[in-house]
DNA sequence: GTCGGCGATACCCCCCGGGTATGGATCCGG
DNA sequence: CCGGATCCATACCCGGGGGGTATCGCCGAC
């Protein structure tokens, strides 16, 4: 099966309409229905239904579109990250980070400082995106590693590493009366008066219906809080970033937020597998002060724990408390983090 | 680029000589050395270095080369299921799971035969292959999901559910002086005069150098202790397997054991998800029953002592003794267990 | 019934994938 | 130091197939 096949079929798949397709593909009508018939012919299926009047997919035509969409994100995964690695030898930027742009700074910075710091280290470019399109950068070879939030993002199909968890805070306006508290619960902040939750995109990129704003990073989300629009959820790290009109109260039985590092299953170059051995000894370090839970000696890969595990978060009062300090602990300390490797991290 | 392109590059990467690349593919060499010409070109990347005498790869060749592997993996994927699917409409072979031959059949029965009882099942084939074989299998789309064991198997690009987490046993000859102790330690079973620990193929195939016989499969390792030439370290459940020339004696600081079940991260088809809940919810009901620690949140395994109730657990002789109706159970309900005769998979 | 939209078919061109023959470079044996 | 062997690249040719335009057959809409 030709990649350029999978590309016909898919557009074709997706529009339900040969003529629409060939359009896009930039080509006539007829060599695209000869096309879509020599590939049935090939596979010996029936791919889509016609009836001159509407074209719908059949059983094997829907499996079809959705591991030919996989696959065709792998071959252009696999050109972009070659032609990435012959402009990488004279050029600078070695590899491409993304992460989202609400994410914890902190970590990120002492990750960049302290890889920086290692023998053998490459320029890193760091991409800021929103959430779900993280996912997408990695699939198509356009980022070579991402720091991922569980459970909000998927780590479906990527090698990961545990980095840090943390609980989370409610975010709420300066003065308001729950801020008198010194923790809450979920409860106590859905129905709240005046400050409903925001709306998150799906990774479709649509919001779920309801009430609440709809918000697209954290910026915004701090700005609806601060003007008494809303209220928020958010993980402690995130309190680094407020200011003087936002207070922020732990919530016990909110799921618990696990920042992890993930890259795609290849274990490409020495210089993700450096990365991430310079990610995780980062984590080693802090396991002393916080609830950070460490990975244990295998190189567990893409794991993906029902969220259910929050249910004794409650030991973090402390580190709740401290949250400011220590993430300036955190980053002075972390440059001797001790160089432990996790060897073979990306065997 | 089109797969032809990069089945040409592979074959020239991994032969390292242009005849003989040329040869595997069925093709002459003048054509094949354009093909990596253009695909050079459009790139706009050296691939190789070639100088007459010898070819080598270039860094950026480098990352194609383990790029396009997964790539064509994805392809062929895309097509082997879509066969597949065309095929299960009318025919039989709705699902393929692939677990090791030496898997806990216990578990495998219990959910073939609860998935068997769920509305909207379909036909299930079961694969039996060697550790490190699974992965590929999924890979490659010739089988739907896996039951895979952490820490042995990488779960690696997979989405993953755990289904249960177990013990581990030294399995002795019968007689053996460490026999008659209730639980052991990992330094109990180093250095055992004339009983080492066998060695078992990497994810390549070759075996790590040092002493203890190399084993396959699990009937060979057990064949070896029998034999009085190895111990062995195994999982609490594969005592359902053992007869009376063998013994098990709990080890408590040995790795935990996870089995998960695995699956390409399209979550593809009905089946798939049905297959997986089916699962999950099959470990939620066992728990009472045996030894079988249930998935909940997986807490750091490894750190401390797997738990007691795994080493009592250990001593009951349930489990051996309703081997042999689960055996029958199992017989009825693989409907055919072949090494790689997925049908469909003949073209 | 007629018209319009849509996929399939017919026919043509030419690009490109594949073949054979040969050239140029390098290594090796004598 | 030279001839042969080896190996990749080039030159040239052929055929299939991918792409185009023109048109048909079908069917739903008005």
């Amino acid at each position: 099966m030709e990649t350029r096949e999978l590309r016909y079929f898919v557009a074709v798949a997706e529009e339900l309409h040969f003529g629409r397709a060939a359009q896009r593909l930039g080509i006539a009508q007829p060599p695209l229905s000869r096309a879509i018939q020599r590939l049935e012919r090939r596979l010996g299926a029936a791919l889509l239904d016609r009836t001159s009047r509407s074209v719908t997919l059949t059983e094997a035509g829907s499996v079809l579109l959705v591991e030919g969409r996989a696959a065709l994100d792998a071959v252009d995964a696999a050109e972009r990250r070659t032609r990435r690695a012959a402009l990488a030898t004279p050029g600078r930027p070695g590899l491409v980070l993304v992460t989202k742009a609400s994410a914890s700074s902190a970590l990120l910075a002492d990750l960049l400082d302290a890889y920086a710091a290692a023998p053998g280290a490459v320029p890193v470019d760091v991409i800021l995106c929103g959430p779900a399109e993280q996912a997408r950068l990695l699939r198509e070879g356009r980022a070579d590693v991402a720091l991922l939030h569980r459970p909000f993002d998927s780590t479906a199909g990527f090698h990961t590493e545990v980095l840090s968890t943390e609980g989370q805070v409610a975010v709420l306006p300066a003065g308001h009366p729950l801020t008198r508290r010194a923790q809450l619960r979920m409860a106590d902040l859905t129905g709240l008066p005046g400050l409903p939750l925001p709306r998150w995109p799906g990774p479709d990129g649509s919001y779920p219906p309801g009430p609440g704003p709809q918000v697209r990073d954290h910026a915004q989300l701090l700005q609806l809080v601060a003007l008494g629009r809303a209220c928020a959820l958010s993980p402690e790290s995130c309190r680094a970033q407020l200011h003087g009109d936002l207070a922020a109260v732990p919530v016990l039985d909110a799921p618990t937020v696990t920042t992890v590092i993930a890259w795609p299953p290849h274990s490409r170059s020495r210089a993700v597998a450096d990365l991430v051995r310079t990610a995780t000894g980062l984590g080693a370090r802090s396991d002393a002060s916080g609830p950070v839970v460490v990975g244990v000696a295998q190189p567990a890969a893409g794991l993906r724990p029902p969220t259910t595990e929050c249910a004794t978060a409650g030991g973090s009062a402390a580190g709740t408390e401290e949250a400011g300090t220590e993430g300036a602990a955190q980053a002075s300390s972390i440059r001797r983090a001790s160089h432990d490797g996790v060897p073979g991290a990306a065997a």
